[in-house]
DNA sequence: GTCGTACCGGAATCATCAATTCCGATTACC
DNA sequence: GGTAATCGGAATTGATGATTCCGGTACGAC
């Protein structure tokens, strides 16, 4: 529609090679430090990282929440995506061990998208974001609760906490760094149905569930 | 036995009585906001919450840290307590059931006593406290696993990780604040000798777990 | 009551840490 | 070779929180 698409006076000019590569090296790098830290790193860190200085990420981004931003953009996406994955699975329960395994390790494999998905205050899923992840979980639960497979009174929104449980043994020992698994094979056991008494305490219902786990944005 | 028990010239003059109110109170605030905010709470919190000024909190204690240290000095003997009530209890899964509840509770109750048993570099228990720790706990275990009612593998050093993980939900939401109790049982359901696959990940080694949970002094 | 001093409040200081800005030096591209 | 885009990384800014300091305040001896 523009009447003057490549007029000289506006068209932009192609970024230095030099230029370019670097904004390729910041990204693979901010992913890798974000990934192995958490977003709490630091731009130095990640200048450091991809072999440059910082001012040439502030000339490749405009703060470090963009940053972020950029890099998790997908990631709830993405999470949804593991969702259904998940329901393409026959067998309802394992189906919900799956999930729970691709996710975990995910977020094992990268701080910053489990830090993502918790919510920190500063970022996360905002409000209408957690509700459409609680919806998406919903089939997969309910399949595997009229399956009876599911411990009675399990509910989507106990995911939360439990990756919040996961997310604080990710990084305990370098010297084991696949410990998370044993204890995500402990909560499994706890969720699946069994003859034994119903669970102490009802699950967070969805406003509190928003509430604890949405940014402030 | 001292010949000059009340000698005029070295006899601590008594405190002004408004002095060792203060000094009250502060113990008490900081126990509270401690208890409520976990470790991280500022001096300014502590002397707010006990309606003083900030320098009054020097007058009485050299540093922060050492606040922490003369509020939580006991709380490792104490936790090793807990374990002695449990071992009391004859039934030997429900001793297991009983020391984590306990513990459990108490750091709900607490957050600055789970940072503290949790070590964060700059507090938490040393190298040989964790030591103490682990031997403590190791009869509760064996006595549990030779009467099969362990699931088997499950060891004294898989104690940390799970506070760690339970101390991820105590203050997930104010809505709820005994919400942790559901997620033990999670864990205590997955602890218990089944018919199901071995767990697939060994604990950690007593080295690894030591390396991990002991703050550097 | 009043005086001396132990004690107080809380503003100011110090320290740390990390995001962001700036500018002289460098380098890709013509 | 010229020059403007780009770079490195030191300096700046801002925030936060422990610690210090000092002009008052008020306890308690007289």
């Amino acid at each position: 529609m523009p009447a003057d698409a490549d007029a000289p006076s506006t068209r932009p000019r192609p970024k230095r090679r030099d230029a370019a590569l670097n904004n390729d090296r910041l990204i693979e790098a901010a992913r890798e430090v974000f990934a192995r830290r958490g977003l709490s790193a630091t731009l130095e860190d990640i200048a450091a990282h991809a072999g440059v200085g910082v001012g040439t990420i502030y000339r490749n981004f405009a703060s470090k929440r963009q940053i972020i931003e950029t890099l998790y953009d997908a990631a709830i996406d993405s999470a949804l995506a593991d969702v259904q994955t998940a329901l393409e699975i026959d067998d309802p329960w394992l189906a919900i061990v799956t999930f729970f395994e691709v996710t975990a390790a995910n977020q094992a494999r990268d701080r910053g998208l489990g830090e993502c998905l918790l919510g920190d205050d500063a970022v996360g899923p905002n409000e209408h974001t957690a509700w459409r992840l609680v919806a998406t979980l919903t089939p997969l639960f309910e399949r595997a609760t009229k399956a009876g497979v599911l411990r009675e009174g399990v509910t989507t929104t106990d995911v939360w906490p439990i990756f919040a449980m996961l997310n604080s043994v990710y990084g305990l020992s370098d010297a084991a760094p696949d410990l998370w698994r044993r204890y995500l094979a402990l909560l499994l056991d706890g969720l699946r149905a069994t003859d034994r008494p119903p669970l102490p305490e009802p699950a967070l219902d969805v406003d509190s569930f928003t509430a604890t786990f949405s940014a402030v944005d």
